[in-house]
DNA sequence: TATTGTTATACTCTATAACTATA
DNA sequence: TATAGTTATAGAGTATAACAATA
């Protein structure tokens, strides 16, 4: 557990053509990891009416009572036009209520309507079904691994970028 | 490093309604990372010619030295048309062959031409500079961390899977 | 008949640029 | 003039179903 040490003659960028130090090789890892379970996961977790990246919308909405467009394309770390289709489909499912916002009109007041309170309570444990088999199958202590590498490539790749 | 314990009464799938025990609340956060990390992987590894899907099926081909389309949909877990189509954008621009396959008649023999090796072995510091940045600036020992965590996720969400 | 790959079709995801309305 | 959001446009990513060719 002890913090850091910054050094090491080892994570030098060597020269163009050799070109395969210990950080590449983890990025290229970590890369393909990101792309294929990204992509498993959204074929695992889209249900026939609300896909992926929109019920990540209504969790978020679920936990936070309400929020605004800005607001929540910033977490989801999406530009506003892809917010705005996100949040014109789930409005045309009826799952979320867009509202003027008390007190500022550029801005819209975004809240779950009882449907949409609804999917997320109800659909979460279908949704999540195959990537809590997952976590099940993989026993306690790999669970309380995963636990910790969630929060650290968390913090590596999205809290801490620039 | 103890293997496992599959047991543990906290592990039950409370009632509906309640609805978030800790397998959830883990699926929850690594369902968010995934999303979201490779959403801002893809806008930093993409470049003006070559997107992240693209440049993943040739640093495989140039791993491997050469592949057949079924074979990379497999590895990449895509969809056959998908990879159809990934491949005929990088045979257009010249990054890819198709071959005959010697043999088979049904297969197709994919490789790397010269120009898509160059992309590859140049284009693998640029790429992969984002990451490697994260990577650098987490330190020696929390990459190990990664590393393993990287191991780990790929046989609980990649390898394991039914 | 089974396998490999492609074509056809139809979505979702995603971004940049331009526009509107409010502050 | 700056900010919040939307519309317009364009392209990538993705899947299922139907088809062709070979084994």
């Amino acid at each position: 557990m002890t913090p850091q040490g910054e050094d090491g003659p080892s994570v030098g960028v060597d020269g163009p053509g050799e070109g395969h130090d210990e950080v590449t090789e983890l990025a290229g890892e970590l890369r393909r990891l990101l792309l294929v379970s990204s992509r498993i996961l959204r074929s695992h977790t889209a249900s026939e009416d609300v896909s992926a990246s929109q019920y990540s919308v209504l969790a978020y909405l679920q936990r936070s009572g309400e929020s605004t467009p800005g607001a929540l394309a910033d977490f989801e770390h999406v530009s506003p036009p892809v917010m705005t289709r996100i949040l014109g489909r789930l409005e045309e499912a009826g799952l979320v209520r867009r509202a003027a916002h008390p007190g500022d009109g550029r801005q819209v007041r975004v809240t779950l309507t009882e449907p949409g309170e609804q999917v997320v309570l109800q659909g979460r444990a279908e949704r999540d079904a195959w990537l809590r088999s997952r976590l099940q199958a993989a026993g306690p202590e790999e669970r309380e691994t995963l636990r910790e590498a969630t929060a650290l490539l968390r913090r590596t790749l999205i809290e801490r970028r620039d």
